[in-house]
DNA sequence: ATCGACGAGATTGTATACAAATATGGCGAT
DNA sequence: ATCGCCATATTTGTATACAATCTCGTCGAT
């Protein structure tokens, strides 16, 4: 197998912890991953170092790395922090977004996406182009650290195994609201983007908390 | 010398790049790292990935480090983010401050040293109570994601080398704005809270705009 | 004199070797 | 059989060795 760059070999393991192949509190062996990757412990360490401070594992002395797990609590407050920059991401990138009708373009073609996916059941097509739908946005901003924040704690959502339970009841009012929020881009109207985004992830977090309840009772 | 560990190492050298003895823009000798801090290559490099995910540095393939320099628009975005954030954080803190007088206590002991240092025109005294005012706040968050980000976001500002020519100017009015901050946290008014740290933070980022403005004709 | 090709030296990227600490497993005492 | 202790094996942390790439200065052609 060809050697990997640092870059890939992070998105790798990455996407193997957000996949669940690597699933929360499994301890990482550095020479497991060397095996699979066939590259030695040098670029895995320092790949693991980076998804450290990005929090998808953790480490401590002489114990190594182990894959951290997502509380409900944890998701609860990245959703309340999406809430609060994915709207303020939304308001910046409005005027940006109006300039240039091949964005709303895109955000149109992934909703249509989403609706189908929907139809079919597809969970897992409708959970990725529903991250491509917001990622898409938050890109506009024009905001780099905005940007950077996002797409860290959006790839940390998805790592929330009761995604796939509570999206098919949120699908339809979900794309509904995607609907208002490209109405309001299209508009041009920061406030109303920031409002239906702020709702939109509102709303998520709220039915994602009676999900729960009503999955574990 | 001691050995370092990693996270000391990380520490140390961010201390260089916020205190300037490694100036935006500075390439990264690996080779003179090791012989400041007497150690390997291995833990330096581990080090500076983890301040390259954090945006202290730069890396480059076969080029190595470089630190990063924020732009006046980095600074502008940082603020916009640390409005929306340092608020959510105040508004999460408020009812959880409320419960512990100690908390406010310390908050009006760093206002009151905050007051002292404006009187002796020690600028850096200044901002380093000044930043432990605010991160006092928003550790009180009890949201783990937010702290992590405005930990990192608020040692970016300090590295604006700016800072020092305008926090003078906005010392006094700072001091007021606090002390606002203060009151609404003793109120007990979540969004009296989150709108005076808004302000506060708007504000600064107003008068450091002129401040530019000014000293750049 | 300027430009570009080339090569020695220096620097980074990766692999390996060694040191320090932890985990494992067997042994004996109770 | 269970618990605790010790030696060994394994794993991590760090140093070093080697490979790949870049840098920079020299030399020669124009």
């Amino acid at each position: 197998m060809k050697k990997m760059s640092l870059d890939e070999l992070h998105t790798a393991i990455r996407r193997e912890i957000v996949d669940r192949n690597l699933p929360p509190g499994t301890k990482i062996s550095e020479k497991s991953l060397c095996e699979r990757w066939n590259v030695s412990r040098t670029p895995i360490r320092e790949a693991l170092r980076r998804l450290e401070s990005e929090g998808f594992v953790s480490s401590c002395k002489h114990k190594g790395f182990v894959v951290t797990s997502l509380s409900f609590q944890d998701l609860e407050q990245i959703y309340t922090i999406m809430i609060s920059l994915d709207s303020l991401a939304g308001r910046l990138a409005t005027p940006r977004i109006a300039k240039d009708p091949g964005t709303v373009a895109t955000l149109r073609e992934l909703r249509d996406e989403m609706v189908a996916s929907f139809k079919k059941d597809d969970v897992l097509g409708y959970i990725e182009n529903n991250i491509k739908f917001h990622t898409h946005i938050f890109h506009a901003s024009g905001n780099e650290w905005i940007i950077r924040i996002l797409d860290n704690l959006h790839f940390q959502t998805n790592r929330f195994i009761l995604n796939a339970l509570y999206i098919p009841r949120r699908m339809e009012k979900s794309s509904h609201e995607h609907a208002e929020i490209i109405r309001n881009l299209e508009k041009g109207d920061e406030r109303g983007v920031e409002k239906a985004i702020a709702s939109h992830f509102s709303n998520s977090l709220h039915d994602l908390k009676n999900e729960i309840a009503r999955s574990s009772h």
